[in-house]
DNA sequence: AACAATCCGTTTGTCGGACAAAGATGCCGC
DNA sequence: GCGGCATCTTTGTCCGACAAACGGATTGTT
């Protein structure tokens, strides 16, 4: 296949649009550390005469820069250089998981190795802060008896744990699967009273384990958790096999 | 705190801009299924006077839109309405990683659970195409001998382990941590030329084992497949506890 | 002189219009 | 019926303009 017609060498040429190259050049120039997370992008104007372009060009190039997660508008008017963080994927990726009828069962199959494995890496790497942290938590879930408040306080353990893990790639992997189980958790909550006590109990040995740095109770416990979870699941009357349901669609 | 003085009681007002109330409205528009994926979006004319708005903000607000990867440009000029996928969301989980300077060790050990986990879930759920395409990417891997050429097919591979799998939640949690593997994987095959032949023989033992539905020995095996890398890193003088390289640096 | 009010330049958000290029559409002649 | 051409539409880009809001300089007051 080495000689190939002329309608094979000469392809269609694809023009970029101009936004489109500007958005890359700025994207590149954080990306590279030409600009430092924290400076201030320059105006719109100064921008526009440094590409040659209009101004309009580079707004449309700079809301595409912005949607990344590279620049947001702090105190008013200018943007800043930012380094996304986590927070601001994960509402992306659980959109795609509503979007692609993702079930419950694919979510709880990720969970129940990921969780027990953040409780693990947490039972190493968790500092006092991180503890402190966790404990508050759970002194303000045996505070609580509103179910709603349950499951944002058991939601926030398990991110705490992700923290603690202080592993990025963990927490970037296990947010979007976390967002997702709140809303059933709360139907659960609502159909079986009990679930939330064993609920807290085991987040209470987890958390007892993780003082310990007992990695491998914190798993276990967790891993209990997460089987608990499919019971009240089952209990409950639910339907793994159903794709998830859109979380707080009010708020 | 119920009595605050009207400082407390009335906040800054915050005005959002037109632009991202009009990008709010298309993505909610297509969110709830008032545009089908596959549909083309109206006209940036049409868009302009139904919202009451200038074509140019219209502009900013699609850019937003296109870059959340709900709108693509098909065929040259409309855009059309689509959903978006994994392989949209991952470049930008792999460039936070890189710039948040996480280490080969947070990203080995998601790996060493969550390949497995793939590997046992694909054994279980893997179509005859699934193990075609694996059959295919072992055979092609058997004929290679460049470096780079073989730690694509061994990125390969273990994406096809995840399509196999068929839980999208775990091909997205997965798929930025394979991602950053790559450079390391191809500075261990240049180091350690017996690597290869060893990452191809895990590669065979995992695929005969999801031919036979084994899902114990799969997921066994591509532990020892990740164990064997970590083994591979070291050997190879590499520090674990460094943040990960840029990937593909030159397109 | 310290402090406060005010004025002005700058920057962003938005608008009005304009035009070239590339698809899409329709019309016409063969 | 079909190819070729004229026309319309749509996008990409530009020009210019203006209001609102913010920051800083200026000016007035005590």
């Amino acid at each position: 296949m080495g000689a190939q017609g002329p309608a094979a060498v000469f392809q269609r040429v694809v023009v970029e649009p101009a936004y489109k190259a500007v958005s890359a050049a700025i994207e590149r120039a954080i990306l590279d550390g030409a600009l430092l997370p924290g400076t201030a992008l320059p105006t719109e104007q100064e921008l526009s005469e440094r590409f040659g372009v209009h101004r309009s060009t580079v707004r449309e190039a700079i809301r595409q820069v912005e949607q990344e997660g590279l620049l947001q508008r702090r105190e008013g008017r200018r943007l800043f250089v930012c380094l996304p963080g986590v927070h601001d994927l994960a509402p992306r990726a659980t959109r795609l998981l509503l979007l692609h009828q993702t079930t419950f069962q694919e979510l709880w199959d990720v969970a129940l190795t990921l969780e027990p494995l953040a409780a693990r890496l947490a039972a190493r790497h968790a500092t006092a802060d991180d503890l402190a942290l966790l404990d508050a938590n759970l002194a303000a879930s045996d505070a609580t008896t509103g179910h709603a408040a349950l499951v944002a306080l058991d939601t926030e353990f398990h991110a705490l744990v992700g923290r603690a893990s202080h592993n990025r790639a963990l927490m970037l992997a296990r947010e979007p699967v976390g967002l997702l189980y709140n809303p059933t958790l709360l139907q659960i909550f609502n159909r079986l009273p009990q679930a939330s006590a064993r609920n807290l109990d085991a987040h209470r040995h987890t958390l007892a384990a993780l003082h310990a740095g007992d990695a491998d109770t914190a798993a276990e416990w967790t891993r209990k958790h997460m089987v608990d979870f499919q019971r009240g699941f089952a209990l409950a009357g639910l339907d793994m096999s159903t794709p998830i349901a859109q979380p707080t669609p009010s708020p």
